[in-house]
RNA sequence: GCAGGCAUGGCGGAAUUGGCAGACGCGCUGGAUUUAGGAUCCAGUAGGGAAACUUGUGCAGGUUCAAGUCCUGUUGCCUGCACCA
């Protein structure tokens, strides 16, 4: 039995749209629920059948919840500014306007196929002006609070994308979109301070309901560690060398201290370094190798530590006076604390180590280990030794007392160290958004007047990106000349344009008001929508939107445009769906299923109920076209149940079985196992066909429960069991907690842990009636005779377990 | 190197958290229907054994009346961090 998903689908679809069933207001007498799902950047591959998975179990939660009375916000949109697009453009000497535009209508042809609940008419782009107006006042407040500022400084430059990137795009030293070769390069760049929120961001993730691994790695990412900084005196200078120590506790074992290759004591020591041409050698080097390689190279063969030693200048210990030896070495980087560090070695392995190849002096300070042999490095059972007013205290103790030791005596003080870096923000490409400051010669950088916003993107003649690290729009002498809105004086705008993570920092927002021209969304909009009850999506946002997105919401919140500072409260990740012979699904590979190709075979129910029924959500799983076939023959028995119930069904015994599929789906669909929701499902329907008949009434209780997944089939069978109205508006269904169990149950018996028959027993009865039931088993009877019993156990409704000798 | 996670039939995966391992689906085998194929329906499907039984959740031990689940060790894969002081 086969059904016409084709024109069901459409008939469906068309009949949502044209009755708005989706489009919710703000409607105080209802509770909200806002379900998120990451926008796609509209590419020109379109889709291919991993993006759907993510976006159809959030369709369920949503068509769930909305049956369950919420009112329930969930909406789609467009995150369009960005290089592929750009790169398209110019090879296929097109606008990238234009690109964009054609690139939404398929993407959005192929999303509206899958017969989500989405709000269409929240609908956002970043790349619309009417949009993007609201990305620059953001970026102006950030300014105007002192959180963008302009730099000269090594970044990131990907030579392919010829482009600056943020710490968070370079991944194993390449580019995280090309995988091109990433080098440094000393350039003036936008950045946001990121680092300000750096405590707020960490404090933030306690009371979030995000899951585990996001948690973790955000927080790894931020890197937070309480320490001290402390002062050392050089001899032959009034300059003091500052080092950041999570260690304070082992001043006394500090025998020597080491200065990354770039630090630039070096220079002003210049001519009291009696060496200084070695170090000079030394440095350059150092310089040639990228952060990657000296972390790399250190890794793959032995950790072979280089170094020079800096002659004629020695540092001194603050604590016990000692003259001890400055090195310079690449194991110590520039870009953490102070780029110096006092190294312990008795306590720190690469200072252990650094100190066995130069033959320093290795000085215990905790005592427990053996540092004859290795650094010491345990914090928790240690007792200071050979440390003055410190001996005897455990490390803890000796971290507060040493702490305040320098902080009286003012040759130190408490501080906490992040390893999170600012957000590099300008990016020397064409498709983005513009960054309204202008450079005047007498006043800097000046905001441009909020009035003038959105500053439009000019359209130029050449995309090109150029190798001199220019933006494409300062080509444009137009564009280019301005006032400044201070002085009046001619000036110039800035030409570099913002990251793609600037749009989707606060788009989420603006879905909440999506046409409000005076304000990224109303307050009381805001006030009604936010925070995000669910936001799902992937695991390599974590470190970017996710932690960009979160320190926009923060400081909108700090200035009173949002009320609620944490914008998500429950975050959850999906795992990638692979190429059916589990490789990665790629253009490259050959290998990519097209959903539209799934579609127009099986239909969008089947495709749902298979994507969702593939596996686990949150582990990668390959494609399987075969597995999608299982999903077609269950949507064609569930037609195939309409003509049973109108031919007079009967009712069945099936009561305990539907208030039990009513708890597992309901619950499931919760914890995100649409897999065992499904299975349920296609459990009741096995069991209804065994049994060959049920009624209306149980028909609609089922098609209730089917509609989140597959809600095409389950609205026309609705339709046609004389359902009212919309079953995608109606009511979800509760279960009767004592109806879900059964009143007769299997119980197995078992002698010494091992099962040897079976009784059917009434459901509930006494641990005493349940052994005496399995002991008149003619079977265990026969088992137990002339055998001692030792222990009897007893499982409720499930097992005797008798235990003989 | 460090931290975390995972390992279950031919395959994707279940298992109310210590209580009958293999739900559900794919695939496969046999049968029915069909001119044939496809589709559909019925039966079977962890291994060994004719059967009673017995062995089985990466590997080796342990705790327990009872272990896929807990503990110790070990191997393999995945993810994160990676000289972060």
């Amino acid at each position: 039995m086969t059904y016409d998903f084709r024109e069901i689908e459409k008939k469906w679809q068309k009949k949502w749209t044209d009755e708005k069933a989706f489009n919710v207001t703000e409607d105080k007498s209802k509770q909200k629920y806002y379900v998120l799902i990451e926008f796609p950047y509209p590419s020109g591959q379109g889709l291919h059948v991993g993006h759907p998975r993510p976006y159809v179990a959030m369709d369920i939660v949503s068509r769930k919840k909305r049956m369950q009375g919420y009112n329930v916000l969930f909406p789609m949109g467009w995150d369009a500014f960005g290089l592929p697009t750009e790169n398209y453009a110019i090879k296929n000497k097109l606008h990238p306007k234009t690109v964009t535009k054609d690139n939404i209508i398929k993407f959005k042809r192929q999303l509206q196929a899958f017969g989500l609940s989405l709000d269409w008419s929240r609908e956002v782009d970043t790349t619309d002006p009417g949009y993007y107006k609201w990305t620059q006042w953001i970026f102006l407040q950030l300014f105007k609070n002192g959180l963008a500022y302009k730099k000269e400084m090594a970044v990131n430059w990907c030579t392919s994308c010829k482009c600056v990137l943020a710490n968070e795009e370079v991944v194993n030293g390449v580019c995280e979109r090309c995988g091109s070769e990433v080098v440094r390069r000393e350039k003036s760049q936008w950045m946001l301070k990121i680092t300000a929120y750096a405590q707020k961001l960490l404090d933030g993730l306690e009371n979030l309901d995000f899951i585990e691994r996001v948690k973790t790695q955000t927080t790894n990412w931020i890197g937070r560690s309480e320490g001290a900084e402390v002062d050392f005196n050089i001899t032959c200078s009034s300059e003091n060398l500052k080092v950041f120590t999570t260690r304070p506790d082992t001043l006394f074992g500090a025998t020597y201290m080491v200065i990354a290759p770039e630090h630039p004591i070096i220079n002003d020591l210049k001519n009291k370094i009696s060496n200084y041409a070695e170090i000079e050698a030394y440095r350059e080097e150092a310089s040639k190798k990228s952060d990657f390689e000296r972390s790399e190279l250190s890794n793959t063969t032995e950790k072979e530590k280089t170094g020079i030693e800096i002659k004629g200048v020695k540092a001194i210990n603050p604590v016990n006076g000692k003259e001890i030896p400055v090195f310079v070495s690449d194991y110590v980087l520039i870009s953490y604390g102070t780029g110096a560090i006092m190294a312990v070695p008795g306590h720190d392995t690469r200072d252990y180590e650094f100190a066995k190849k130069f033959d320093l002096p290795i000085v215990e300070v905790v005592k427990g280990g053996d540092i004859a042999k290795e650094a010491f490095t345990d914090v928790e059972t240690g007792i200071m030794v050979n440390s003055g007013f410190l001996d005897g205290l455990e490390v803890a103790d000796a971290k507060k007392k040493i702490t305040q030791f320098l902080e009286d005596k003012k040759i130190g003080v408490g501080k906490i160290n992040y390893k999170l870096r600012d957000w590099v923000f300008s990016r020397q490409r064409y498709w983005g958004e513009p960054i309204p400051v202008v450079i005047c010669p007498d006043c800097g950088f000046v905001a441009i007047d909020e009035s003038e916003l959105p500053l439009l993107l000019p359209d130029v003649e050449s995309y090109e990106p150029t190798d001199t690290g220019e933006s494409p729009l300062s080509k444009m002498t137009e564009w280019v000349k301005c006032k400044c809105p201070k002085c009046g004086k001619a000036a110039e705008r800035e030409t570099d344009t913002m990251p793609q993570w600037a749009g989707s920092s606060w788009y989420f927002m603006r879905y909440c008001d999506p046409k409000n021209k005076d304000c990224p969304a109303s307050k009381a909009a805001l006030d009604y929508w936010m925070p995000v009850d669910w936001y799902n999506g992937g695991m390599e946002h974590t470190t970017l939107h996710l932690l960009y997105s979160r320190f926009w919401a923060l400081f909108l919140h700090d200035i009173g445009v949002m009320s609620c500072p944490e914008p998500y409260l429950k975050r959850t990740s999906h795992g990638m769906i692979l190429a059916e012979d589990g490789g990665k699904m790629s253009k490259s590979r050959g290998n990519v299923v097209n959903p539209d190709d799934m579609i127009s075979e099986y239909g969008a129910d089947a495709f749902r109920l298979y994507e969702m029924f593939i596996g686990d959500f949150e582990k990668s799983t390959p494609w399987a076209t075969n597995g999608m076939k299982g999903c077609k023959r269950f949507a064609d028995r569930v037609f195939g149940l309409i003509d049973m119930a109108k031919s007079g069904g009967v009712t069945l015994n099936l009561e305990v079985k539907f208030h039990q599929t009513i708890k597992k789906v309901t619950n499931d669909i919760d914890n995100l196992k649409m897999n065992t929701a499904i299975a349920s499902l296609m459990t009741l329907v096995n069991d209804i066909y065994d049994i060959g008949s049920l009624t209306i009434d149980e028909l609609k209780i089922f098609l209730t429960l089917l509609c989140p997944f597959a809600p095409h089939i389950s609205e026309e069978l609705w339709y046609l069991a004389g359902g009212k109205g919309l079953l995608s508006l109606g009511n979800w269904v509760s279960y009767d907690e004592a109806k879900t169990k059964e009143n007769a149950v299997e119980i197995a018996v078992q002698i010494n842990g091992k099962v040897r028959d079976k009784i059917i027993t009434e459901a509930g009865i006494s641990n005493k009636q349940a052994i005496i039931s399995a002991k008149n088993s003619e079977k265990i009877k026969e088992m137990l005779s002339g055998r001692e019993i030792v222990k009897e156990i007893v499982v409720p409704d499930k097992i005797v377990n008798i235990v003989v000798k």
